[in-house]
DNA sequence: GTCTATGCAAAGGCTTTGCAACCTA
DNA sequence: TAGGTTGCAAAGCCTTTGCATAGAC
């Protein structure tokens, strides 16, 4: 079973319909690894077949984080970003500056859960996530701009 | 010379003027250490002997951020909030989900640094800076709700 | 046929901008 | 006095909400 179609189906188990729209930005979420703005997937959808509305767009995506099947974030500008939740770990970002893409790097969160555990004791916090992001430049930008 | 004496002196010579909603809002982020909301910022000031408008206060906050007495970050809100520029090093934040308090961790980044060199040779990425939030519960809010 | 999901219009929250009046240096 | 600053009003951007209609099952 594809993962649109397992998704599809755990969506339906839950009483919930799969009509065009969803169908649609389900696909674009699984073809677009990176995460990605409500309006930049609806500038996207412009070119699909029948492309849901803006609203449309904004309401499916906190439905998909609500079921789970989403996630987002939000960087140093104020945009929610939504990609879809990894089978396991979690996400960090590379963010360029100059190009503004946003790049999921997945990586061993070891040095920063002890990391946590010192922070937390010291400050008589107890934490229970965090968020790791880095800013510079990608590769093309790079060359692009030496 | 007192930190606000010292910052006024710095901007007067830039030939910037020193007027009451300028120094007021100086005051109040040196007072504050923690990172603050225009908008909260301008709610404490409305107790002050002559309160700036809400517009002032987001103009000058930008000012003072392009003059780089303070600086900005946002969190997963999308609220931008400032704090001034410590003298050294740079700062991570402790976010509480409960009450919303956001609360600078000064902290070695050595290890976040390698871990920068090592993601950014991996994925071919020159990292510039980087960004590390911790949430969870502040010491007062796990006694309050346990 | 039922009830979820969609589209349209309008509103909401945070932030920025235009412009005349004000006030610091 | 001159020019940086302020306040007011209005607009901008991203996102959410209300409500009637459309469409999945």
């Amino acid at each position: 079973m594809s993962l649109h179609a397992s998704i599809a189906a755990h969506l339906r188990e839950k009483g919930h319909r799969i009509t065009s729209a969803r169908s649609t930005i389900i696909a674009a979420l699984i073809q677009n690894k990176n995460p990605i703005a409500a309006q930049d997937l609806h500038r996207k959808l412009l070119k699909s077949a029948k492309p849901p509305n803006m609203v449309t767009v904004y309401r499916e995506l906190k439905f998909l984080e609500e079921q789970g099947i989403a996630q987002s974030l939000r960087l140093q500008d104020a945009v929610r970003r939504y990609h879809l939740t990894p089978h396991k770990g979690h996400r960090h970002h590379l963010v360029c500056t100059s190009c503004k893409s946003v790049q999921p790097v997945v990586m061993a969160c070891s040095d920063v859960h002890t990391l946590e555990q010192r922070i937390g004791r010291k400050n008589n916090f107890t934490v229970r996530s965090h968020a790791l992001e880095f800013y510079g430049e990608c590769g093309a930008c790079v060359k692009k701009h030496p």
